[in-house]
DNA sequence: GGGTGAGGTTAACCACCGTTCACACTGTCG
DNA sequence: CGACAGTGTGAACGGTGGTTAACCTCACCC
């Protein structure tokens, strides 16, 4: 049940397993409506399954939420430590290397980054409680390189900064479509690097 | 039905309607839960009632919600009007005019401004309508003066950066408590400029 | 003082939805 | 071939929660 070696091979992204298709839809019908307002009915439906065919691969509705905002709060503390690494020792170098991170990431999973902030309120204790310090020390690392781009601001002003930062990059999903990617991708660079640095 | 007129006289912010009771405690939990979350008993108990006495004074849930997102978009339209007129010609002043009123209104009720991303896909059709009507308008207001501000950037762009700004600002619940009062609303007002004007 | 209306209360109704159950189908492996 | 694991289905159960109904009380007023 924890460690099936096959199931890396089985969600190998062009043939997603059932449960990858079931973790995608979810994510998009709980972006559209809300967490609670998507019965688990809805969620079959979106992979053409019925509602009770869910529960052969997730616990519960809540397990379903659990996993997905666990992952992505991973994905998002793993990319973060990775690029700053890669970046080198410059501050700006490694603002700007978070900064082009976070941006392709709204910009590619607009959904997650909408279910993430709405629904973290729908998770069990212990899950949420998990949730939010991986987010705690996603934040750390932004603070950690505001905090030396901004050598005398306190540690509460760089957080504040931080998570304006992230209020900025992630209006994506409330003005999406209307412009290009790769246009999108640069006006909010170059808006949250000014907004960071000044 | 329509209109009492000893309804303005009742809520006169000091001692405040039963009606207004409601509402701002029912902006507090939905904000803390989001609304489909919280029950009637739960705005009832939080005003001191039982659930049902809800319904002496609004005709559903949906409605009291209904409600509270046309009055948050009503006084945010109003205002950024207000403030263009009264901030003379110069665009660079409208922007910092419009800039401090969303400070101050993000800052003075980060629980509205939750409430009014998270719960608009909760309204009725009719109701989300003509919310999301007031909304464009507040939008097409920042997106004239910006505008003015970058001549040769297409309104698209515009929009995006309004939406960003917006974002911006609005992480205040995120980020609530922090930093004091002042110099929270200093450091958003300084990064949305910055932000806005790139 | 009795009629009236506003605002509350408790109990009950009912729809919705997450979850479980008993069963069916399909492939694979011994 | 037969056992079995995996996956899906329709039906049923049970809790939750919005809404309504019936009744109460108290201020107010002719």
């Amino acid at each position: 049940m924890s460690s099936q070696p096959d199931s890396a091979l089985h969600s190998d992204a062009a043939n997603p397993s059932r449960r990858e298709q079931i973790l995608r839809a979810a994510a998009q019908l709980f972006a559209e409506r809300g967490s609670r307002a998507v019965g688990v009915d809805d969620v079959g439906a979106a992979v053409g399954v019925t509602g009770p065919a869910i529960y052969r691969h997730f616990a519960s509705k809540d397990a379903m939420l659990a996993e997905m905002l666990l992952r992505i709060s991973e994905r998002l503390l793993a990319g973060a430590t990775e690029r700053i690494a890669a970046a080198g020792d410059s501050p700006a170098d490694q603002l700007r290397a978070l900064v082009d991170f976070q941006v392709d990431f709204a910009l590619d999973n607009p959904a997650l980054i909408t279910v993430q902030d709405r629904d973290l309120g729908a998770l069990s204790e212990p899950d949420a409680r998990r949730v939010r310090q991986l987010q705690r020390r996603y934040v750390e690392e932004w603070v950690g390189v505001l905090a030396r781009l901004h050598p005398d601001t306190p540690t509460a002003a760089c957080r504040a900064r931080a998570h304006a930062v992230f209020g900025l990059i992630n209006s994506t999903p409330h003005s999406a479509g209307r412009l290009a990617r790769p246009a999108m991708a640069q006006l909010l660079a170059e808006m949250a690097v000014a907004a960071a640095t000044v």
